[in-house]
DNA sequence: GCCGTTTTCGGCCCGACTGTTTTCAGTCG
């Protein structure tokens, strides 16, 4: 039996019961027990006493025990029997839960969508106890929406309008102070909504300028500490603002950047103490409210170092303190192995981006325009390579205490071929080989082209492995487990691509390349200087992997990477 | 449903907002 589907058969139980409108605790252990089998690593015929995880006892390891004998849950197949399936969709409806469905299925037989509609329509709901006419309207409008709005939006999108955002805020004279909070800025690939924290001791001003100057689709919510809105941009984008006290910032900061598991652990580390955590501030044992100036202050009164937003996640995070040490950081980033130039599609020059590394404080970078066969990014013939690199040579004689390297993002070829002999490959510095074409042949081909490259003895790093774009294509499928092997056998480096529509690899193959000590690079691929930023996004990805300083070869000595990649020749 | 030696029963993170009420339940994050 998978661990997957087991996982997937306890979350539906939770749904249904959910459905039933039973006891919110006994659908959320359902929940907690899939979680609880998800964080464990090994797979399930490793678990030898599933009762023995926490949160799995009598009842969930009766479901488990008899998915992994018969391969079926008589639990699910009863409650899939009394609740119909039309109503799982409805608990998107914003305003119905379980026991509001509950109540409209056994009261009014409502069972589906259209069901729903008829009601409304046919002024049923209205009638009920605990509805009203207000409830009817609002169910009939976001019927409308369902399926119009769009669940989860990527990072690159979000960021630009956090971006904006942020720059509203900050023409807002009562704004005392801000910041984005959730799992926007916990670096998650995917976001439901924005939210934000404001400081200001004038709330109601804040609200009248917000809802002035944003481009508001409808208002959700809009109270004295927390107003809700649907923007209309391209997509339609939720997001909230938290208007709360200077004092309270750091613990508002704290409480809506979640995630919801990191609350909770540190809710119980609290409690554990006497302590009660709100958005508010601590409250301690004798009742007295603490604020505190900052988050790391507020991790300091619980004798716990700053945890990165990045890895509060599981909760398991308070269990690996010892490795936020290790975390990589900008901080430690001293190079940036793959950007462009104007000699294929990059916007500007090898001095313009070499001297934009210096501002950055780098020691070193590598120049990797791409090569021949990409004909639509101008990519570069064996002989302007030479050209490049004679110019990349003189930018170092007029730059002493930096380090320029030639090098070349090369095609693997759909037939598995490189696009450069290895006599042109052996006068460069630094070599990237990497996929561009044909995503869509079969996986072994796909491995065959990158074991040609990986195998290549004077290929030094294999970029954005899987060629994916966030939320909008999964790339070439590789077997990564397999290419994570070959790294480590080859000595090569697996590149976590920082640009924030691909952060390729991902968190779990990061995670696994970890495992096998593969050095990996986070790299911008820039193709403008503006873009060397997303070396901050990649960074904190790699923190979300729990990525080691050490294996990160951006944070190498120009000694420590020249002596690395001439091993390689 | 899960958990626990200060508990085998009574908690389970906590608070805002809304729409329904006339003091609160449900939903949401």
């Amino acid at each position: 039996m998978n661990k997957k589907i087991v996982i997937k058969t306890l979350e539906k139980i939770a749904l249904y019961l959910e459905l039933q409108g039973e006891n919110p605790f006994k659908v959320s252990a359902f929940r907690k027990a899939a979680n609880a089998l998800e964080l464990d690593e090994r797979s399930l015929s490793e678990i030898d006493d599933i009762t023995k995880l926490k949160g799995i006892g009598k009842g969930t390891a009766a479901v488990i025990n008899e998915l992994i004998e018969t391969g079926e849950s008589s639990q699910l197949k009863e409650l899939e029997d009394a609740v119909p399936k039309g109503l799982i969709p409805l608990l998107k409806l914003p305003g119905l839960g379980g026991k509001k469905l509950a109540k409209l299925y056994s009261e009014l037989g409502i069972d589906s969508a259209e069901s729903l509609r008829a009601a409304c329509e046919a002024k049923e709901i209205q009638k009920l106890a605990g509805f009203g006419p207000k409830s009817e309207e609002k169910i009939l409008k976001e019927l409308e929406q369902l399926g119009n709005r769009s669940e989860r939006l990527p990072i690159w999108y979000l960021q630009q309008i956090v971006i904006d955002i942020e720059e509203l805020l900050k023409t807002i004279p009562e704004v005392q102070k801000f910041s984005v909070a959730g799992s926007f800025r916990r670096v998650n690939e995917m976001s439901k909504d924005i939210d934000f924290i404001v400081a200001t001791e004038q709330p109601e001003k804040i609200k009248e300028q917000l809802l002035e100057e944003l481009s508001v689709k409808e208002v959700v919510a809009a109270g004295d500490t927390k107003i809700s809105v649907v923007l209309d941009i391209e997509d339609v984008v939720n997001v909230d603002f938290r208007l709360v006290s200077l004092a309270e910032f750091a613990t508002a900061l704290h409480h809506f950047t979640g995630s919801k598991d990191h609350n909770v652990r540190m809710r119980q580390l609290a409690k554990e103490q006497g302590k009660k955590i709100s958005e508010y501030g601590v409250e301690q044992p004798d009742g007295t409210v603490l604020t505190f100036d900052s988050e790391e202050q507020f991790f300091a009164h619980f004798n716990l170092p700053f945890i990165p937003p990045t890895v509060r996640e599981s909760g398991k995070e308070l269990e690996r303190l010892d490795e936020l040490n290790n975390l990589v950081t900008l901080e430690a980033i001293v190079s940036d192995l793959h950007m462009h130039t104007t000699w294929s599609d990059g916007a500007h020059t090898v001095k313009e981006m070499g001297e934009a590394l210096i501002k950055r404080g780098y020691t070193h970078g590598v120049i990797t325009d791409h090569s021949q066969y990409l004909k639509v990014a101008n990519g570069l013939t064996p002989e302007r390579l030479e050209k490049q690199r004679l110019e990349i040579y003189s930018f170092n004689e007029a730059h002493p205490n930096f380090r320029l390297f030639a090098g070349t993002e090369m095609d693997i070829l759909p037939n598995a071929t490189l696009d450069f002999e290895d006599d042109v490959l052996k006068e460069l510095d630094f070599v990237i080989a990497s996929i561009h074409s044909s995503f869509s042949q079969p996986q072994e081909k796909i491995m065959e082209r990158l074991y040609t490259a990986i195998q290549n003895p004077y290929v030094h790093m294999i970029a954005h492995p899987t060629g994916r774009i966030i939320g909008q294509r999964d790339g070439y499928n590789p077997d990564i487990p397999q290419l994570i092997k070959w790294a480590a056998q080859f000595g090569k480096i697996l590149e976590l691509n920082a640009s924030p529509y691909r952060l390729d690899l991902c968190i779990e193959h990061l995670m696994m390349a970890m495992e096998y000590n593969v050095p990996i690079a986070i790299n911008t691929d820039a193709h403008a200087i503006e873009q060397l930023l997303f070396m901050e996004i990649g960074t904190k990805y790699a923190q979300k992997a729990w990525v080691k300083k050490d294996l990160v070869v951006n944070t190498w000595s120009v000694k420590q990477f020249e002596t690395f990649i001439q091993q390689n020749k």
